[in-house]
DNA sequence: CTGAAAGCGCTTACAG
DNA sequence: CTGAAAGCGCTTACAG
């Protein structure tokens, strides 16, 4: 692979010049740096991130760590982080697992996105990521944090949901999903706030998964005190209880109502379109990107985030039986 | 952010010690070596890859380029990947859109994965990769080329579907999807081969995606010579082709059948368990990280690889009514 | 066992 | 406009 310096000797010029042609500098004669424009491009040249990096401190590379790409709303996300960046003109660098961090810091990428989720999984994650003292923030968690953060008030999601239900005449509503205390505390919360019946059982705990959901409600003892409509934890549990309620012959959202998390634009080719709350991610996208620009440009002016309830109504929802 | 430097000041050695003890050379007294490891902890010592790469040419970091991460099989397959080469103690860099291979290059990553689909989307894409010269390989490709690959036999797949459904009886069968010439061809022949009755509405070109295949069955024109299964040209639009044939009355598969492609584990969770045909998930992900772990070790020995089709049997064939 | 030196491929003042 | 020099943070012979 050719560098600099073969270029400086096949152009006749000192690689001092070749680097600034290279980086469109104005202070080379036009003709000499097309000469090496043209070399550079005849042979192929591929600059050498890491020495530029190392010597400039500069990359346009931003990394995004996440925990699980299973979840289609990762998916989502880092679809449009991609593009979003890409207009910034930022070049996004994935990496899967908890050590993507520290990968992405020895790479010294300027910034990095962690996926909030991580947070949960690693109970010293956010000291080692403080430790690090790299741009870079916390995208989704509940509580506000010591580092840069877009907190999504999740709890205003869940009360949100609760409210469209009882809008809907529903008093009986029951929640599906255990992994995620503040939605399961808001959950409770919402309830006797607004002043609804209540059992223990119908705060149904479940793994944060299509068979998660799927398998408590097929297993699940209804009779006629049962909720008269469910909120499921997340877009997959959520699926998973629309199978097992439309498996045990309810009609949704005839016998049964749904309401399901993540504003998951694909959640309206479920079964039966899905009624959904949670954070707009277009929003997230874009608080994303400015407050990592801040985050790298600005340091002291990054302040936190917080992204507020969207309810997105599809189909899923009815009036009370 | 501490460097090599700072810790032989803090610990009283060369920086070459300890540059030694950092790789955990054998060369440097037990003592000096715990000694600087503790400075290295107690400072939160982070290893500039960049400069270690540009020096030492070794990285441990592979490349995985692809084109769209929305489609599920994407998330399975990265997933797997990162799980199989960290196992390899290799790390795992995930770039989007077709410049990502330049990006990894620049990187100098020890190697590059690149997902099929992107060579089609850029017609020179494949001279382009070819030029760059660094270790990779295309995963999931039709035909043979002249650079490293992993073949999947799609010909071999749909032959394969084909062969199933005329097994539960069938003779009429129809095809959804338009996006990949090789499988529609593999499809014609198949039909022609096996002495089928044919005709020209039962290939049914649709997007490749749910809605695409939703769409051309809601408005598909039904009669009694119409086919008694189908078979869709992926995952979604599979998913898709199941909801309209739902949604139209039909029962599934007592009406008619269907095979999707694309062995995803999640298809069995789709209204009526999918059955699918394709390579083996497994298999891509082992042959694709012994196929890149000889590129970057010994390039010479790589043999391009060939996948066979596996048909995964679930609930959506059944015998012809 | 330890350290001085060269060098990886670049960028960036600085001098001319 | 051009080039010589220093230096980014490391590894790796080589000498001791």
């Amino acid at each position: 692979m050719i560098n600099i310096k073969d270029i400086a000797k096949l152009a006749g010029v000192s690689y001092s010049t070749v680097s600034k042609a290279l980086n469109g500098s104005s202070l080379v004669k036009p003709a000499t740096k097309s000469k090496i424009l043209e070399i550079a491009e005849k042979y192929g040249y591929q600059k050498n991130l890491l020495a530029t990096q190392l010597v400039s401190g500069r990359s346009r590379l931003v990394g995004f760590v996440v925990d699980n790409v299973r979840n289609p709303i990762f998916a989502h996300m880092a679809n449009d982080l991609h593009l979003e960046l890409q207009n910034h003109d930022y070049h996004m660098l994935l990496a899967i697992s908890p050590d993507g961090v520290e990968l992405l810091n020895q790479l010294r990428v300027e910034g990095i996105i962690i996926w909030g989720d991580l947070i949960h999984s690693d109970p010293d994650f956010l000291k080692r990521f403080h430790d690090l003292n790299v741009p870079g923030f916390i995208l989704g968690t509940d509580e506000v944090l010591r580092i840069p953060h877009i907190l999504i008030d999740r709890k205003a999601c869940i009360h949100e949901a609760v409210r469209y239900l009882i809008a809907h005449g529903h008093r009986k509503i029951g929640f599906v999903g255990g992994s995620q205390e503040i939605k399961v505390n808001a959950f409770r919360e919402a309830i006797s706030e607004m002043g609804l019946e209540t059992s223990e059982d119908w705060l149904i705990p479940a793994d944060s998964t299509w068979e998660g959901g799927y398998r408590v409600i097929r297993d699940y003892a209804f009779h006629k005190e049962s909720p008269t409509a469910f909120i499921g934890l997340n877009n997959l549990i959520t699926k998973g209880v629309l199978r097992a309620l439309l498996e045990r012959g309810f009609s949704v959202p005839a016998d049964i109502s749904l309401v399901g998390y993540d504003n998951l634009p694909e959640l309206k080719n479920a079964e039966v379109p899905l009624t959904t709350v949670g954070p707009s991610l277009e929003e997230m996208v874009s608080k994303s990107v400015s407050l990592l620009q801040t985050l790298i440009e600005r340091p002291g002016n990054a302040l936190p985030v917080v992204l507020k309830p969207a309810l997105v109504e599809r189909a899923s929802v009815g009036p009370r039986r």
